[in-house]
DNA sequence: CGCAGAATCATTCTTTCGGGTGACGCGCGC
DNA sequence: GCGCGCGTCACCCGAAAGAATGATTCTGCG
C-alpha cells in the first residue's frame, strides 16, 4: 500500500517535471494551460482510478462470500459403529443379514442371496432382533439406521 | 455506474472553468501553472481514487469463495419429493402410514396411532405397495427412501 | 483336549403380512 | 344428480415372519 502510494508520488512528480520541461518546447502556444490542466487531470484522474481500484476496501465491505453448501451427506463412505457393533455382540454374520433385510429382501431371497437355508435366515434376524430390541424387521432396521450399523 | 462517470466529467469540467476564472483574477503570478496543474492533479487524483475505489471490480475478482461444508442433517428440514408423490398418486392418507411403517410400527399399532381399525391400515398399505411396486414393507420402506418421500 | 461362540439347519406353532374382493359414506366437480 | 377419488371397514386365505427349542459342525482359544 505505502509503496503505492510513494509510486503515486513520483509519477506525479515525473509527470509534472516532463510536462514544465514540455512547456518549454511547443506548449508555449495559445491555450497551452488548459492542454497541460487537460493532461495532468486526465493522467492524475487515470492513476487515481487505478489506485483506488485496487485499495483495500475497508468501509463498505464488498467482499462476496458465497456459501456453497457442500452436500455432505450420509451415503458418501458410510462407515458402520463397530463400537456399537461389538457392545451389542452383533456379529458379522448378523449384520449381513440385516442389511439385506434392510434391502427390502425377504427371508426366502436373503436365503438365496447368502446361500444357506431360509431357516438359518430366521435364526440370524431372530437373534439380531433380540440384540437389537425389535419385535418386527422394519423396526430392525429404524434401530439399526439410528445406531448407524447400516447406511 | 455511469451516473459517477457523469458526475465524475461534470465535476472535471466545473473545476477547469472555475479554474479558468480564477486564471485572470490572482493566478496571474509566476508558477501560476505550476499551481494551477498542482490543483488539478490532486483533484483529479482525489476524485479518480474516490472513483476507483467505488468501481466494481471486474478484473481481479476478490471473491472469497467461502466452501462452508454445512452439515446437511438429515432430520433437519426434510422435504418430501411432492413431484414424485403426485406423479404416484400417494395420498396424503397413505404417505402418513408410510411413515410409519417405516419407523417400524406393526399394522395394529399403525391402527392404533391413527385411530382406525387394523383393516384400514392394510388396505391403505396394500394400495402404497402398490403404487410403490413394492411386495414387503421393508421394500417400501427402502423404495421410499430412494425416493425421498419419507426421511 | 475341551469348551465357547459362531454358523448352520430343522421342527412346531402363533402371529403378522399381504392379496383379493366387496362395500359404505363423503366431498367435489361436471 | 352422478361419477370419481378418498378414506373407511370387513372377511377370507395363503404366505411370510417371528418365537421357541434342539441339534450339528467348525473354529479359535486357554
Amino acid at each position: 500500500m505505502r509503496k503505492h502510494v510513494l509510486l503515486f508520488g513520483l509519477l506525479g512528480g515525473v509527470l509534472i517535471a516532463g510536462l514544465k520541461f514540455i512547456e518549454y518546447r511547443w506548449l508555449v502556444v495559445e491555450y497551452s494551460v488548459e492542454i497541460y490542466g487537460g493532461l495532468v487531470a486526465g493522467v492524475f484522474a487515470g492513476v487515481g482510478i487505478w489506485l483506488g481500484a485496487r485499495l483495500p476496501r475497508r468501509t463498505r465491505q464488498t467482499e462476496t462470500v458465497v456459501v456453497r453448501e457442500v452436500i455432505v451427506p450420509a451415503p458418501a463412505s458410510f462407515q458402520c459403529d463397530q463400537q456399537k457393533l461389538v457392545s451389542l455382540g452383533i456379529t458379522p454374520r448378523e449384520l449381513e443379514i440385516l442389511a439385506l433385510i434392510a434391502e427390502g429382501l425377504s427371508n426366502k431371497e436373503i436365503a438365496a442371496r447368502v446361500f444357506v437355508s431360509e431357516n438359518t435366515v430366521k435364526t440370524h434376524t431372530s437373534r439380531v432382533f433380540d440384540k437389537l430390541g425389535a419385535r418386527r424387521r422394519t423396526q430392525a432396521v429404524q434401530v439399526a439406521k439410528e445406531f448407524r450399523l447400516i447406511p
